[in-house]
DNA sequence: TAAATATTGACCACAGTGGTCTACATGTGT
DNA sequence: ACACATGTAGACCACTGTGGTCAATATTTA
């Protein structure tokens, strides 16, 4: 299907995909230039329809290179750190917050591409785009949720609840570093120091859940 | 500068004005389209640049419109509703999540061009909007935050921590329940249940964080 | 050197743009 | 009944941008 492009120099390569990739999170199918794209990717026109039969081909063929790379990335990651994470949740859920966002800081392009797509209504995607979405989404969960050690809660709370309180805690500390990283340049300096703040939140959470 | 459409039939006007809104909500101001908006609103194109000027003042009128109504119908609301929850925080931030949930409910197209408006660079709005904005929020952060009593919490927990703990675990819940409504029809049954179950949970941050 | 392959961007027919303006409908005061 | 002002629609304008093509070239290969 895209022999010619996968030949390519890998570096092209990743251009031409990042390029891609900025264009349709910021706009949705419709509205994407492939103008852009190949003045972004500093490509040709043409070039960008002989690696791709159309622009919806090339929509495509990103929806599965995403899935794939978060695949093959994450979840090898993810299972070992939820192994070291043993049965507790609220260290569960921290390095799984720590890779998620390390992954965002790697992979910018591929990380908003596949959030905007799950923006979407999900019953227009393609079939097999939406099993590989679903399979994901059950591995995470499996993985995430499986063997939990409820006896770390103290005994006279609702585990369920709990988990869910942990859950959205330590999403909202997330999203408000995103927000903070926004602002300023990422210096690693101030990295550490989030991610140690990171951890006296966790601490606070295990002292009022735990027992 | 707007009289012959601030004397329009209100139903009209309102037609007009949500019409407008939820372009831009959609799309941003280069890529919002005026013939959509007409067509939406029921009216020929002429006559929207007979009551606005251009694109862009249209566009400004709305920033207005919709900040000033914010401002009338929350900022008492959310007075009344604080004083009743006296200093206690996590009744606050429910009262507030409450209010903001009902809001949303009742003019969404209000608050889904706010939302994408906040979204964007700051810096590019025009001064008198960027200090709406900032006295609005102020007012908001006031209102929660002025004279809680800390005293509610356990001694040995970082209050401020705490505070913010509490304010992302309603936050998340908040989120859930709105994913979980656009799904379904929204019946007011399933509504009163799901406010039930919000102060199951508050009731457990209770338990939890204070003494 | 010739053939094969990679690459470009001018070009196409067309869709959509913000905004204008003419022609007509409706109302109002006499 | 009429004249005049105001309200309204949408055809129309010049223009920008669209996905996709293709003939012309540059580059690689044999």
């Amino acid at each position: 299907m895209h022999e010619k492009f996968e030949q390519l120099d890998s570096n092209k390569k990743l251009k031409i995909i990042e390029a891609a990739l900025e264009e349709f999170s910021t706009y949705d199918f419709q509205h994407a230039s492939t103008n852009r794209i190949v003045k972004n990717a500093g490509i040709g026109k043409g070039m960008l329809f002989y690696y791709f039969n159309s622009k919806k081909d090339l929509y495509t063929y990103l929806m599965h290179y995403c899935l794939d790379r978060i695949y093959s990335q994450m979840v090898s990651q993810l299972e070992t750190a939820i192994q070291e994470a043993k049965g507790d949740f609220i260290e569960r859920y921290y390095v799984t917050a720590r890779l998620k966002s390390e992954y965002m800081g790697e992979e910018p392009h591929v990380f908003n591409f596949m959030s905007s797509l799950i923006l979407q209504d999900f019953a227009e995607l393609p079939n097999d785009i939406q099993q590989k979405v679903n399979t994901l989404q059950q591995q995470a969960y499996d993985l995430l949720y499986k063997d939990i050690d409820l006896s770390l809660f103290k005994n006279d709370i609702d585990s369920e609840k709990a988990l869910n309180l942990v859950k959205w805690s330590l999403d909202g500390y997330q999203q408000e570093l995103e927000q903070k990283l926004k602002g300023e340049q990422i210096i690693s300096i101030n990295l550490k120091e989030y991610w140690d703040e990171f951890y006296e939140y966790l601490n606070l959470l295990k002292k009022v859940y735990y027992q």
